[in-house]
Parts: C-alpha cells; structure tokens; sequence
DNA sequence: ACCCGCCTCGGTCTGGAGAGTGAGAACCCC
DNA sequence: GGGGTTCTCACTCTCCAGACCGAGGCGGGT
C-alpha cells in the first residue's frame, strides 16, 4: 500500500487528487495539507512514501517545503511529486535543486498521475516529457557553452590538468615524473597555443573546458 | 502515421521491436537498420519522425550516429530515441549530448514503448524512471559540489572575481581604479584566507566556488 | 574619545615563472 | 635514410608575484 500526503492550498484540486488517487486500490491518502508547513508537519508525522506537492502555495511555499523533507533526516525515503500548472524554467530547477523525485503538470490524465505517484513511490523518478524536453535542452545548452581545446599532445594535457589543480611546477615534475625543466618547457607549449599569458589564465582556461570540475 | 526507423544489431530484437511497433495502427516501421551507418543512411533517406536507436552496434555506435542525425540539416526534425539494456551513466550522458530526446531500457513493456515512441515523436522528451532517477541525482551533485567560501570583504570579493578571470595585479589596479600596492594587498589577504599559495590556486578555487563560469 | 575593521598606499626582498635557445632520443611515416 | 612529431633536459635572463613591513584615512560601535 503506497501512503500519499496531498499537499495543495486549493480545495477543489486537493480534494480531486485525494479522490483519483483513495480510489486507486493500491494507493491510501494518509493525509492533506494546504501549506509547505503543513506539508511538512505531515511527512514527519506520517513518513508517507510520496508527498504530492503543488509549488504555489501560501506561506512556506513547495520548494521550500521540498527542500526540507529531502535534507531533513527524519523524512528520509520520503519521495516528493511536484505538482504545476506550468513547466516554466525556474520552478523546475528550482524543484529539481530541492530534491524532488518528480515533476508533473496538473492537466495530467488521472491514470497517467497515478502512474507517476506508482513510479516515484518505487524509488524511480519521473518527469512531464514537456519539463523532460527543458531539460534536455538545458543539459545541451550547458554543454555547448564549454571552450574547445586546440588540439593538445598526451602530455600537455596531462600537465594542464596538474596546472588546473593548482601545482607548482615542481610538484608536477615530481607527479608526472620528469625533471623541473620538462615541466616549464610543457608550460611553455600549453601557453603558447593556448594563448596565455601564466598559469592563472591556463587555470581558467581549464576549468572552462572542464577540465578541472 | 508516424514513421519509424529501428537500428539494433541484434535480429532478434530489431525484429521484435519492429513487429510491436508495426503492430500499433498509428505507427509504421519504414526501415530497419544494423548499425550506426545503416541508421544515419535509413535516417537521410526516408526522414522518417522516430529513430529507436541502440547504442551498442558494430562500426559507427548509436551515440555517433545520434550526434550526426541531429547535427544534420538534412535529418532536422527527425528524433532520436535510445536504447539500452543498462542505464550505465556514460551512456545516458553521451546520449543526451548528442541531442537523443528519449531514453528507454529494453526491458520497458511494449506499451510503454509504443507509448515513448508517440511522446517522442510528438516532440517531447522522455527518460526512463531508471534513467531520470539518475540525471535528478547528477544534477543535485553538481549544485552540492560548489565550495563554499569564507567570508570575504566586498573589495577582496571584486579582487578575486578578476583574478579569476586570469588578470594581472596591473589589469586589477586599472579595474578597480586603485594602486598596484593596493590590489597586492587584497591578493595577499585572499591568499591568507583561502589558504592559497598562488593565484593560480585563486583561480581554482574561485571556479570551484562558481564564481568564473 | 577610543578601538577596530576595511580600504588605501608605499617600501624592500626573495623566489619562481616564463621567454628564448639549443639539443638529444624515440617513434612513425614515406 | 630523411623528415616529422613528441618527450625529454639544461642554461640564461628578465620580471612579476608574493611576503613582510609600516602607515594614514574613514566609518561604526562602546
């Protein structure tokens, strides 16, 4: 029996989704709430296995709600199901950063939110295929920001990511081996084409290029 | 109608997979392929709305043949959806680079295949739980991995921003429109305080506390 | 009035960074 | 064998970085 807490500040859509979801053999609505706090209050007292959450609410707001049941040890293994109206950027990153296992829109089909209430309670995570499609496009975004590297030989790039974590020159001779010389001569190199000035503007470089974190 | 394309080595899945599809009314298997190549040629000349895409083929692998479909002008349009037997973490993340919009495991129900395909060919985005699951906990780690710096003064903070940025103590004195003696001494500080021996280390860490990009 | 933290500036001194040059060994390719 | 690249090492020289010192102005708090 999977254990649901149905926190939204509308009656008519809390008492909906505690309706779809009490009807469902498998699923038991332990409780409502119609604030973050009362959210909150909830999970620690019920240990749900999903809190169905909305975002815009008065007062402690969803996220903020979120962020407490996932980092608080006492509602560990408590999964929580975003709920929105829209998929707008910021309230699913922000959603996402607080540890929600899922993100679903509100004009879900009620066999479809049972399937994801089924789903997160598993432990997986789910999201809208629309909040999947942002994602994806923040994820490629994120990537194409990235500098590309002029073509760098085994050992340049080896003494570029010691540059990046910060070393002397002479501990990278040590690290990698060589003499003290080797290492500046390599430094040399890297500055060259990666057209830098010192080291500080190679560690930027670097961590540019993902090299260093 | 949506049209698919179905690539996998393996005949015995390839043909499965095309006879559930095949089966589905909204849905016609245009082309079969056994790897990478094969895809990407079947992918230009038929254009078809999906491609069910497995990873692991001979010669050209489905995350190569991916990044062509969708780097393409010529297969714009077309998706990509993944296949894979594991959700191994180095293949959902190559995957999502190479702009696939969907991610599905092989032991998925035939349902909830048909039911990718449509998702994805209408547009949308969709992993699965396995695989969201694990994405949500990359995301999380990535935001937890940000170093937390001590408290720094309003001008040392503007002092390592430049110095993060790859400046000489010079270039910081223009900035900041102070002497070369002062921004010496706010590097000095911040030396001190991030327990630093050199700027390149001041860069580092800089980047690891999110603030050079 | 006094203290304290921040910002400002100047001085000296040492050490390492980086430029520039030359050169030997190993490897691959034609 | 000759030409290319890479990795290796050494030497000189210049210059900035950073340590360490002192000091004045300015604002807030007791």
């Amino acid at each position: 029996m999977i254990r649901v807490v149905v926190a939204d500040d509308q009656t008519l859509v809390r008492s909906g989704f505690a309706l779809i979801l009490g009807a469902e053999p498998g699923i038991e609505v332990v409780a409502e709430a119609v604030d973050g706090a009362g959210a909150l209050a909830a999970a620690r007292h019920h240990l749900p296995d999903v809190v169905l959450m909305d975002i815009r609410m008065p007062g402690m707001d969803g996220i903020e709600a979120t962020r407490h049941i996932t980092s608080s040890p006492i509602t560990a293994g408590v999964r929580v199901l975003v709920l929105t109206t829209f998929a707008a950027d910021d309230y699913v990153v922000a959603a996402l950063r607080a540890g929600a296992s899922g993100f679903v829109l509100k004009d879900t089909e009620p066999a479809d939110l049972v399937r994801a209430v089924e789903v997160v309670a598993a432990g997986e995570a789910l999201l809208a295929p629309e909040v999947t499609r942002r994602m994806l496009d923040r994820f490629a975004r994120a990537e194409k920001a990235v500098l590309t590297l002029p073509p760098l030989t085994q050992r340049e790039h080896e003494v570029l990511v010691a540059v990046a974590l910060g070393l002397s020159n002479l501990e990278i001779a040590d690290r990698l081996v060589v003499s003290y010389s080797t290492v500046k001569t390599h430094v040399s190199h890297l500055l060259t084409k990666l057209e830098a000035r010192d080291r500080a503007q190679l560690v930027m470089l670097a961590h540019r290029a993902g090299l260093g974190g």
